[in-house]
DNA sequence: AATATTTTTTAATCAAGCCTAAAAATTAAG
DNA sequence: CTTAATTTTTAGGCTTGATTAAAAAATATT
């Protein structure tokens, strides 16, 4: 009963459409990883023969409680490669996805946990999203909302994006959007919903509606 | 272009026949990839075609030197990845061969320079092999001899194993035998060739001749 | 040189994962 | 309720890297 690379791959993403629309369709599943409805066909009755998710046909797929566990141990192990990466090898947060992306199916939990350790146990990956613990549970963000919800004179600070291409991550480079960052809504334009935020220095920043959608933030009391 | 892991693996093996045997035969890479010489023949073609060895039907593979740059690349990310498992995660050394062997095979050139840099551009893996530079140039050792030469009073550092197996090294661990280590040839029994070693404080440890073989000693002066 | 032995190649199959195109089932519309 | 549109499955193929068994080629032996 092992797992092979494709299969956690399927894993998470059903993972990901089962949290956001409650189950994973064929359809959304062939777009997600980027292959044909008959392809998907063919490895969801794979999983399902391995106990790893119940599947209806035309009505999607939901992961059982071990192809939960396995997606999270995945998911937990893509997490901490990041950290790694980013904390003890510099690589800039932009660059370290497709990376992570291979290491994540490579080796076994005590290996993880032993990276886990020396890595000193992070929360939050490089992009603000938390990391499942050892035993595959995901620890919850507080309250984070989208920073387009947050009105003029508020104050908070980045906590996440919900887009980690390397794309929209070298724009908030640019702009000099980071985690951990503090920023103050200064103005907000009606006629495209666009905003300026005052940074610490007092720096203004301006970000498209698309932008500020996509950063997760916590406001401050 | 793109080599896949296999072909990876068998360029490494190439290499290692090549140094020992001075050709690959197919007979031999079966051996040594656990395969058959069927699946050999096929394999050695497609690398040929690739570029990346000359081989002669009945006669052998050799490397090209694009093969013998792949092969001593992946051999550098190897050794790498042992020292970060043993340095950094705290494997013991006779536990981090076949993780290595997965990870060898993932990232880019950046990604292992970067550890290279983090790990402080090591010379030596945990097993006293040479880690090829970042141009793919192997470090050569100097003279080396299997233990089993040295003479009774001579003294002596371990510095190599010619086995990386864990059996051999979790053999050596109950032995006490380490790299960097040193003893003096106390005893050596003809009837065997089993030889009897003292130790810094004095303790004895006893190897039979077919141990004391794959332990690598640079003689002290 | 002729035969025997070893080594290598060919040929036919397999399994995993993917593909396209056609058929079938389901859901939506009139 | 019947037809149209969408979604999913089946059927047939492709690629990579294996396998076994038989054929062919190269060595070794007499
Ligand atoms: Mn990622
Ligand atoms: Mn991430
Ligand atoms: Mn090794
Ligand atoms: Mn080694």
């Amino acid at each position: 009963m092992n797992i092979s690379i494709s299969q956690e791959n399927y894993l998470k993403s059903i993972l990901k459409l089962e949290a956001s629309d409650g189950v994973a369709t064929n359809q959304a599943l062939a777009q997600n990883m980027e292959s044909t409805p008959a392809a998907v066909t063919g490895m969801l009755r794979k999983l399902m023969k391995e106990g790893l998710i119940e599947y209806e046909a035309y009505h999607g797929a939901r992961l059982t409680e071990s192809g939960k566990h396995h997606a999270l141990l995945t998911i937990r192990k893509h997490r901490l490669w990041e950290v790694f990466l980013v904390e003890k090898l510099n690589f800039p947060w932009d660059s370290v996805h497709s990376l992570a992306e291979e290491l994540e199916h490579v080796g076994d939990e005590a290996f993880v946990n032993r990276l886990d350790e020396f890595l000193n146990h992070p929360v939050f990956d490089p992009h603000g999203d938390p990391i499942p613990d050892a035993k595959g549970v995901m620890r919850e963000r507080p309250n984070l909302i989208p920073s387009n919800l947050a009105e003029v004179g508020d104050v908070f600070v980045v906590c996440g994006v919900v887009d980690s291409s390397s794309e929209f991550l070298r724009h908030l480079n640019q702009l000099g959007v980071k985690l951990g960052k503090s920023f103050q809504v200064y103005k907000r334009y009606a006629f495209d919903g666009s905003s300026e935020w005052k940074g610490n220095q007092g720096r203004l920043v301006t970000l498209s509606s698309h932008v500020s959608e996509k950063i997760l933030i916590q406001l401050q009391s």
